[in-house]
DNA sequence: ACTTTACATGTAAGCGTTTACATCCCTAAT
DNA sequence: ATTAGGGATGTAAACGCTTACATGTAAAGT
């Protein structure tokens, strides 16, 4: 079932079905109504193909992540995706992974699909080196770029990021005024926003002077999903002597196993250890105590995103970064 | 940059570049080589929607599931998405929500997108009134369906499944073996595998007459995310003088908020309660004492949808049903 | 009544591929 | 030397749509 089927079946031409699919203004209601009539009745649909070689788009936005089935980029895909599609987008989704090189062939994959833009979400997409940033602005050369939580000034890409710098500022800040001074800061990813909110402990704890030794900074390497392995290190931590009053964690699956960590040591939260966490996920109100988390407003910064994404798509002139606040929510595990 | 610039560089023919475009034998190794050196220099890449034109496919397995940030769901999409782009397939992500609507309109989308086949994740998207899947056999006539976890028989219908009817059923008789007589049951789903998973507990507690009140079947409606509003739940069943000594629940969220349950009302893990969770996802290592849980091999399903789906592409006859026995992974929460 | 205008519709030329078919040239068999 | 055969290459038609341009028609202005 063709255009031309249709066309004939309603006694016009091509170009008359043609515009009453596109909403062009110059068809007479009558006719409108009658090829209408004859693409419901034989529940016809333009080939997809043939109309994005006349239009040169598909509307398809490209999702690039590193592991969809991390909890917290599963949600900002989750309030992308449907955010797109109210939109009349569809999207194409890529797990990458975390090498370099399978990012650079998605990211092309997703450019030669003719998507109309790219968005990459979490930071873990942009690099300290400016090299390896390269191939996300020879992307930006074809389409324009989004990054939510991470931000790159180059042409054609456009940055959303929560100000994950202030909120873990201000949340170790709110513990030590609270009366702890050791406090450990446990993370497990040097990206973008893992940076910044390291920089933001550093910089309170600094300030008054706390961050006594290298120790109270502690990287996690492992899976981003196995507790047990983050709670076995952080006894080891333990058994090395190491103390602390405080841990502010830069995710609630470190600071979840922090809470096991307690537990299984018999440890008070929060009168012997403060935890904090970080995403305010689902996993806050899994534990006992419940835990306080930074909420980064994940979905306030996807819904950002979208609007600025099809701003830049209509043409119009966009903001080429915006920075949102998070929000300490206080639960359990701190005083 | 297209096909016409190529072949006027390196003095051929359209035709034989897309020769060696496609790898077709026959062209001379010496052409070929010329050919791909251009294509290399100048970056070239192929016009997909012209390719999509000529070859009416675009190598592209429609993706839809109810709810991508759901743990589970997010899991599956994962392992479907790697494996579909280690075998040089990209997906299209679709994400319909709970709506039979939605649902239709996701899956016609995907269809004019020219996939070469949705995959639909999880059993939400299978009726009990036959009526409701006759959606999903419209679109079997355009190109083959997948069902991971939910099973129709349908021409071009492929349906992957774990038993978790038999895993449901063994999971209750361990527990009851174990001593205990009085198990609730906690679902919130009433979809095809939940509804699979609810008659395996069913006949292994009437097997021995346990099944003494309605009440010992418990629904959950609400979010599946929402853990304080389940441990609500199972409180004030505890109030309204409910007594049950081992809990089952269809899914680890819901296990996970009946151990918060147990934790806020003193009741001791698993003396006084004994508890099995399902999915055995990330959550059963959060929790103190972490969860006895059923494992239904989710990458093993998936490793064999996709080996099922590349032989249906590939014109083989492939098995229209397959079924994978679950496993139970034994923690703290059961004695 | 005749021109102008504006709107509705049709015609045909792309868009960038794939591929059936035609052509050419070279090798090998007679 | 002649010819059949086959591999390499080119030509051109298709794929199904969009859209600039041409054409036609009816209402409005003179």
């Amino acid at each position: 079932m063709t255009i031309y089927d249709i066309s004939e079946k309603a006694g016009v031409s091509i170009a008359t079905v043609s515009r009453v699919l596109n909403g062009s203004s110059n068809v007479s209601e009558k006719t409108r109504k009658k090829v209408l009539d004859v693409i419901n009745r034989y529940e016809y649909t333009p080939n997809a193909f043939a109309r994005g070689l006349g239009l040169n788009t598909m509307k398809t936005i490209g999702i690039l992540c590193a592991d969809s089935s991390d909890l917290y980029l599963a949600k900002g895909i989750y309030y992308i995706e449907q955010k797109l599609r109210s939109n009349g987008y569809d999207s194409l989704l890529c797990c990458t992974g975390y090498t370099l090189e399978n990012r650079i062939n998605s990211l092309n994959l997703l450019i030669n699909k003719k998507v109309d833009s790219v968005v990459l979400v979490g930071s873990n997409f942009i690099y300290e080196n400016e090299e390896n940033n390269r191939y996300i602005c020879n992307a930006a050369a074809q389409v324009p770029i989004m990054l939510l939580n991470g931000a790159l000034d180059a042409p054609n890409v456009y940055s959303i990021v929560s100000d994950d710098f202030t909120s873990m500022y201000e949340a170790t800040c709110q513990m030590i005024d609270s009366g702890v001074n050791d406090i450990l800061y446990y993370y497990n990813s040097a990206s973008y926003s893992g940076k910044r909110k390291l920089a933001g402990y550093r910089l309170a704890m600094e300030e008054r002077d706390l961050l006594k030794s290298p120790e109270l900074l502690q990287f996690y390497r492992g899976s981003h999903e196995d507790i047990p392995a983050m709670t076995e290190h952080l006894k080891q931590l333990h058994r090395d002597g190491l103390s602390f009053h405080g841990l502010i964690a830069a995710d609630d699956t470190l600071a979840l196993s922090a809470i096991k960590y307690a537990g299984e040591l018999g440890i008070a939260i929060p009168s012997e250890l403060s935890i904090i966490g970080y995403n305010n996920s689902m996993l806050v109100n899994s534990c006992v105590p419940e835990l306080t988390s930074i909420d980064n407003k994940l979905e306030t910064l996807c819904q950002h995103l979208i609007s600025t994404l099809l701003g830049v798509l209509d043409g119009r002139e966009m903001p080429k970064k915006t920075i949102f606040s998070g929000e300490l929510v206080r639960r359990g595990t701190t005083r």
